[in-house]
Order: structure tokens, then sequence, then C-alpha cells
DNA sequence: AACGAAACCAACCGCGTCGGC
DNA sequence: CGCCGACGCGGTTGGTTTCGT
């Protein structure tokens, strides 16, 4: 008693696609769409194969805008990230690289990109104040600076990546590493090059939010002092990533950066946190059901 | 040149989820 | 509320290409 096929698999085709298929595939698409039912397509595009196969076809190759080819170090950095907080999430993944399908970024990964994880080789990740650095220092309990530096070869031998949201990237299981740690900004202060850890600001960012400053960036790219960030959102922890750099404009520290993040309108920083005007870091947050996944007892 | 191993990638498969009835 | 069909996702497979000996 095995789950009903979704097709007729004595009458579809399979394996590679021709160039024939696909350009049936691809003109009915244009032309009609999926008119909201993928199963009926094949027979209506004349097509023998499965509908789910029309889809996947259709998604991974034929749609316009796909991109194929090289990935660039800025998507090898945001897959990385992503897969740090989110784990094997290929579609949010791919959401927030556009042109990339979910199947491309989890070959790419599993080809490539893993290896390269877990060698530190990943583009600007051999930095000393990575965040995935970060979360192994909170990990350990210990000492907020980094253990890492950019002279130490053995970057990720211990696969501190995994524990950044808790997720166990050679077993596939979640983990939940951070055992109530709460720093507050007042231990710290910002500076260029150095880690910051920060939670609980001004009644508005709550426990288990990681703000973490210095990141791989090698440098703050706008004129008038403001940063780009990165931000990941995953079992309702939320991690921010500021480029380093930021510090030289925050001399105070953490506080009245964060003070400002939460003020300033119209900044993407405070956009983000508080506003729906986001790109895609809101859509990561719709997407995760971190409710189900997440209590300040487990961190 | 030949062969096996490794890498790559397109496609398949089955499961979970969702929405319509 | 439960059933069922369709969709979307992630893991896996298997064919092809590239690399090393």
């Amino acid at each position: 008693m095995g789950r009903t096929p979704c097709c007729d698999r004595a009458n579809v085709k399979k394996g590679q696609w021709t160039p024939e298929e696909d350009s049936k595939l691809k003109e009915y698409m244009e032309r009609n769409g999926t008119e909201g039912n993928w199963i009926a397509l094949p027979q209506k595009a004349g097509l023998r194969r499965c509908g789910k196969s029309c889809r996947l076809r259709w998604l991974n190759y034929l749609r316009p805008n796909i991109k194929h080819g090289e990935f660039t170090d800025d998507e090898e950095r945001i897959i990385c990230s992503l897969f740090a907080s989110i784990g094997s999430r290929w579609s949010i993944i791919a959401g927030q690289l556009p042109g990339r399908t979910d199947n491309d970024i989890k070959n790419y990964w599993n080809t490539k990109l893993k290896k390269k994880f877990h060698m530190g080789m990943v583009p600007s990740m051999q930095q000393k104040n990575h965040p995935l650095a970060i979360s192994y220092s909170l990990n350990q309990n210990s000492s907020v600076e980094s253990p890492y530096s950019t002279s130490n070869n053995n970057y990720y031998t211990s696969n501190p990546a995994s524990s950044i949201r808790g997720y166990d990237t050679m077993t596939s299981t979640p983990t939940y590493p951070l055992e109530s740690t709460c720093i507050t900004s007042t231990d710290l202060q910002a500076q260029d090059g150095y880690v910051g850890v920060g939670a609980m600001h001004n009644n508005q960012i709550k426990d288990s939010h990681l703000i973490i400053f210095g990141s791989g960036e090698a440098s703050c790219s706008s004129s008038d002092g403001s940063c780009t960030t990165n931000h990941i959102i995953s079992h309702g922890q939320e991690v921010v990533q500021y480029d380093h750099g930021f510090s030289s404009h925050f001399s105070s520290g953490i506080d009245e950066y964060v003070k400002l993040m939460l003020t300033e309108n119209g900044d993407s920083v405070n956009g983000y946190v508080y506003e729906d005007s986001l790109d895609y870091n809101i859509e990561v947050m719709k997407q995760l059901d971190y409710t189900n996944n997440f209590s300040t007892n487990q961190i």
C-alpha cells in the first residue's frame, strides 16, 4: 500500500528533457501559465511528462531570469550565513538569491560549498569577527572575543557554524547551544575588529537577540558612514551582523548605535526590525515557523 | 589511450502541507 | 471535520563529464 502515484507512470517519459520538449513547455507556459494546475498541464501542452516533472523543469531551467554558472563570493557568503542559521531550507535560501533555484543552491552546496565552508574558505569568512566565530565564543560560554583570527588556519575545524542557531550541519539535527547567554551592551564596547554582542535594549529588542558587530566585509560602502547589514532570523532569534567600520561613527559603543537604529526613520536597519519595509529578511522571518521551535528556556 | 574515481548536476521520489469540497 | 488532490520541498539517485593515474 504505497502512495497513489501523481501520474500514470507507464505513460510518462522520464530522464533528460529534449530541446523539443523544452520548447513545447516554454511556449505553453508563456502563453497560458500553469492555469493553476501542473497535473493537467502536460496533456494540454502535448507533453508525455509528469506534471511534477514539468514544474521542476520550468522552475529550475526554463523560466525567465534563471541564472546559471558560477556563484559569486557574495552569493556564497549569503548561502553559508543562511545555512548556518536556518539549515537546509533551500527554497528560503534561494529566495534571497534572485535567479538561483533551490536545486541549484542545494547542488552547489553539496558538491562544493560544504567543503569550503567546513574548511573556512568561504569568502570573507576568514576574518576574525565573522558571526559564525562569535557563535563559537557564545557556545563556549566564555569571553566574547572570538578565539579565531586570520592567522588561524583551523578556523572552522570545530564546526562552530552549526551552533549559531543550533543546527548541526553534520547530523542535520537542531541544537540549542547558547545556554541563556545574555550579554548586555554595557559589557562591551563596539570597536572595529572587535566582537560585540548585545541583547535587551530599550525594551525593544528582546532577550535572545544577538547583535553582532563586525563582519567580514572589507569596509562600509556608503559615504554617510552607515553600514550595510545582514540579518538572519531564526528560531525566534535575531542575528544581526553589521559591517565593521561602523564604530568610528558610534564611538560610545553599542548602546548608542542601537538607540540610533531604533529611532532613525527610513534607515534600513530600523525598517528591518520594526517596520515592514524590508527586503528579503522579513520574508525569511515570515517563512520560518520559529514559534514552534523556540523558547527562551532553550537557548 | 584507457580506465576507474570523483565531481557535477538534472531529475526523480516521497513526504508534509494546504486548500477545496 | 475529514478526505483527497495538488503543490512545494528536500533528500536522493543516476547519468554524464572531468580528472588522475
